[in-house]
DNA sequence: TCTATCTGTAGCAGAAAGAGTTACAAACAA
DNA sequence: TTGTTTGTAACTCTTTCTGCTACAGATAGA
């Protein structure tokens, strides 16, 4: 496992910036939603920020907005600004290259990696900010219908 | 990051045992191929029995081989074998539920994350076990063609 | 039956990665 | 000038993974 929890954060934390649009929004109160610290916030901001997704301003009745609109941002730019990839690892230690596997099977599964994460950004990149607004508005009637 | 080299390991491993067809192949062996320790090779080897991929023996000449054949192995059946899945993982904390996104956000994220580990599983079927041999024999002639 | 060999697994130590926190400089509105 | 907010460094704590040792149980072969 150990999978990456940046990436729930991040949707959650732009789809809050979504519907308080042209307004800034404090890293507390992100960080009160999320459930989480406003540093940890603030680190992910950097992110999102450095992707050009969202704008952040300094001092006094600053935060941060979202600097598209939800319909111009879709998962695949969030997953992308995390740099969190790769679905699996290559070896932990180099295989031991006197073996005709172990020579040659990094190539290969350096290749699959890259195809994987290809597909994966593709489907991502299917899914607008503004798709899972309205995913989130549908399960607010009823309990959780299953926004499948 | 901190993926999974699991994954990486089993191709690895499961490479070497269909070298060896009908032949036990010792914990030692793989280890010393895969660069790593003989109990890290069998406790894999152990998910990788479980999911029916290969069958190991006790005692005197024991080891482990492939329990069918390579062109009836693929990359999906030994990615699930190891339940390393999720691409992303959900919040570490419970969001806040006082927040309407907090209370709907991680069920919207769960079924999409259901989808991504479904398209990984269809892309990963399509390489059978001896699709990879076939790479890893490709990339021994010239140094590194690019097995793509 | 005895012995040498190999797997399966428990248990521990060390390393690495993340999350959470505190603290503070820099930016900025009022 | 003052109060507020971000950006970031630095630290601790926890969790997870890897590597390792040790040993019980299984098994082939003498």
């Amino acid at each position: 496992m150990a999978a990456n929890s940046q990436f729930a954060m991040a949707v959650h934390v732009l789809t809050m910036l979504a519907q308080k649009q042209d307004e800034n929004v404090k890293s507390d109160c992100i960080a009160a939603s999320v459930n989480t610290n406003a540093v940890v916030i603030r680190r992910l901001l950097g992110h999102l920020q450095n992707a050009g997704l969202v704008m952040s301003q300094t001092g006094a009745s600053g935060g941060t907005r979202l600097s598209r609109s939800p319909a111009e941002i879709d998962l695949a730019q969030v997953y992308d600004s995390l740099a969190c990839g790769e679905v699996f690892a290559l070896h932990p230690r180099q295989p031991n290259t006197d073996c005709p596997v172990g020579r040659n099977i990094e190539s290969v599964l350096c290749n699959l990696q890259k195809e994987i994460d290809r597909s994966i950004d593709e489907k991502l990149a299917r899914y607008k900010l503004s798709d899972i607004i309205n995913l989130i508005e549908q399960g607010k009637e009823g309990t959780s219908k299953g926004a499948a």
